[in-house]
DNA sequence: CGCGTAGTTGACACTATTCAATGTCTGTGG
DNA sequence: CCACAGACATTGAATAGTGTCAACTACGCG
């Protein structure tokens, strides 16, 4: 993990104390974490893959990809992070991934062996890491799911995910790029803003600007990502 | 769960205490669990999606595969659990998806809350279960990967992957259907049966039989599958 | 020996990628 | 305030790769 300024600590506003809501998803009360507010300004590493996983973190604002390179140069984006998500976390000793901030973004950040410590004597928070874990799996399970279907399924249960995490149904704001979307859904840019444009034609969408969507059709929508 | 017939557990001639390698999987020192013997035979249902997940299970031989049904009728096949693995253990309290044996498959069953009540005052056995999420965490990551390479890397990646885990590098025995290796792989039976003999005619491989695959390039095939 | 299942092969269609050009937005300096 | 640069996004045309449909083959089991 890089070093963090101190500045970075002192020049953050965030209460110590996260006011991050309890985020209802998938009907699970998410984790409430203390811990050291940070900020990480746009494409910034938060941590490396392989590296020891010491700090627990949760987003306060802004967003989060962890990511991996493969060999040939490609970037797989693993999952994105929103508001009131906790990673960082992974059930193993080193990070599986590394993490970036999409854009600007406020964390905060907990040691994990405290957590970890904590947890083996306050039953409520052991149960609480499970849930976070099994989460993550269910959301790794339900992206490979992703992957194997067609680019029009693919984008539209990216904007249905996203929408059901921002708990919205009208219109949300894509924090991440079109090839922040593309590496997350093994589709190319151009595969992604075709169907983006063919959504919108088709009239399940409206795209003010790139990273504005508004969904016209969720009911729609939802059933193509089916 | 479906009712298991008492004479499937006293068919069994497997010992009570398994003699399941401790196999090193990735560097991990496997769980080795106590439980009952069960048989289940080719294709029989060992538990459903989304039904609570009572039971820990550990292969003792044969083979598993976890599957989803997308809506359009489509399966997924979600993992492979070969001798020694442990399934069925998925940090939430359902299972996220479908079990069935692949052939005739001897696992050995144990409870799970006695398995979670256990691991609270035994710190060895709790790391292990914290471990073995890890490393399904790990599987469905690389399963992810595999997701989005083509058709002549996914089945390469399998092979590499299953003569791993069978820790071979000169031949393996495929316990599974061309059909289930395509839903893995998330292709078609047909370009699956096209890359093997594709693989066979590029002098990576032989197939003596349809299930049987000696690797005669184990390093060019690791290659591919990069 | 014959049947049924599993696997292979071929021809063609279709989807997503590739490569290239054009368009749009945003922040910066004149 | 406007002009411009650079990054980001969209669009188009040609191509490659995988899916689809259909026929054929091999194998295991009665």
């Amino acid at each position: 993990m890089q070093v963090i300024p101190a500045v970075a600590i002192k020049a953050s506003h965030v209460p110590f104390n996260a006011r991050v809501a309890q985020r209802a998803d998938e009907g699970v009360m998410a984790l409430t974490l203390m811990g050291a507010p940070m900020r990480f300004s746009r494409n910034t590493e938060i941590y490396g893959e392989d590296e020891p996983a010491e700090y627990l973190y949760q987003v306060v604002s802004g967003a989060v990809r962890t990511y991996k390179i493969l060999e040939d140069g490609r970037r797989q984006i693993c999952a994105f992070y929103l508001p009131g998500d906790v990673f960082g976390f992974e059930a193993a000793n080193n990070h599986m991934a590394s993490a970036e901030a999409v854009g600007e973004t406020h964390v905060l950040v907990t040691k994990r062996s405290a957590i970890m410590a904590r947890a083996s004597y306050e039953k409520d928070l052991a149960r609480q890491l499970w849930e976070a874990t099994a989460q993550e799996l269910r959301r790794f399970q339900e992206h490979m799911l992703l992957l194997i279907k067609s680019a029009e399924e693919r984008v539209a249960g990216f904007l249905v995910e996203m929408a059901r995490r921002a708990s919205r149904t009208t219109a949300i704001d894509l924090p991440m790029s079109r090839q922040d979307i593309a590496d997350y859904l093994g589709l190319t840019i151009e595969t992604v803003s075709r169907t983006f444009t063919q959504l919108e034609q088709d009239g399940l969408i409206m795209l003010p600007t790139s990273r504005r969507v508004e969904l016209r059709n969720y009911k729609a929508l939802k059933q193509l990502s089916a």
